[in-house]
DNA sequence: GATGAAACAATAATAGC
DNA sequence: GCTATTATTGTTTCATC
């Protein structure tokens, strides 16, 4: 990976974007008070450097009609790396799913889930995570709320 | 909270904005099958309607100098409301913080955090969590990977 | 609700500084 | 990196269906 130091121009850059991935290039431009030339290669640079990694709406999950969110840690029976793989791919295809985390520690991966209703829950829980060969056991934590952090760029 | 039910459309659009937020509306339209004006009143209605609660660039958080993630589980030592929300919006507040996640069960908050080394990490802990008087326990989780669910559209 | 056409605005590529 | 120019592409409005 070509790895470079990036300037508080870039950083700036990743900042409003990561706040605002809509801004028009020409208003990034302005409020980094740089040409929108330079605003422009800059950010396809990043996107060509794959710091930019991706542009994302983030969408209401209650106004969706899935109001529930839970995440459920989930212990595998063995440490195999096509079960790892399987496991995540798996977890990953599921509608019911927001992100997964593979993680070290006592559990093995934490799947953020967000579903219709409590009987949904329970239904996922076992027919997507319990009674699979490779999972040992699974627990499951409410979520009350769920916070992206906001991007400075002043760090 | 005005609660209706989404149509194909607006799920459509919904999956694809969440897997590319820059697309154009021309664009967007032409994979909808409609035409540009209905794909930008649908869009904006969904906004107004706050379904698309944002638009967020994704940034590689090693490409930023920040390799390594952890899962950071906060437990709280009492359950008051001015304490909790303390501790949410300092939490928020770090650079380092990417989300937090207000949970049930053996934790109160579970904190993703990407940070430049080990050191960094421990410093993180003590300062930003052990030390602080609401703080009962932390328990810290290393990040192998993690990843977004691709929205379908077709649930 | 959805449409197509027209007016307006932004983007991308290029050249010169 | 900036400015300026230009061709291309995208956005937004609105009368109409």
């Amino acid at each position: 990976m070509p790895q470079r130091d990036l300037d508080r121009t870039d950083r700036q850059i990743l900042a409003h974007l990561q706040n605002n991935a809509r801004l028009s290039n020409k208003e990034l431009a302005a409020r980094l008070g740089v040409a929108p030339s330079t605003a422009l290669e800059r950010t396809r640079r990043l996107e060509r450097e794959g710091v930019l990694a991706g542009y994302h709406a983030e969408v209401d999950l209650a106004a969706r009609g899935t109001p529930l969110q839970a995440l459920v840690s989930v212990s595998l029976r063995r440490h195999q790396r096509p079960l790892v793989e399987a496991f995540q791919a798996h977890a990953l295809a599921l509608p019911e799913v927001v992100q997964v985390f593979h993680t070290t520690g006592q559990s093995d991966f934490l799947v953020h889930v967000a579903v219709r209703n409590p009987e949904h829950l329970r239904q996922l829980a076992l027919e997507a995570f319990t009674d699979r060969d490779e999972v040992a056991r699974i627990e499951t934590a409410l979520l009350f709320d769920h916070r992206r952090a906001v991007a400075s760029g002043e760090d």
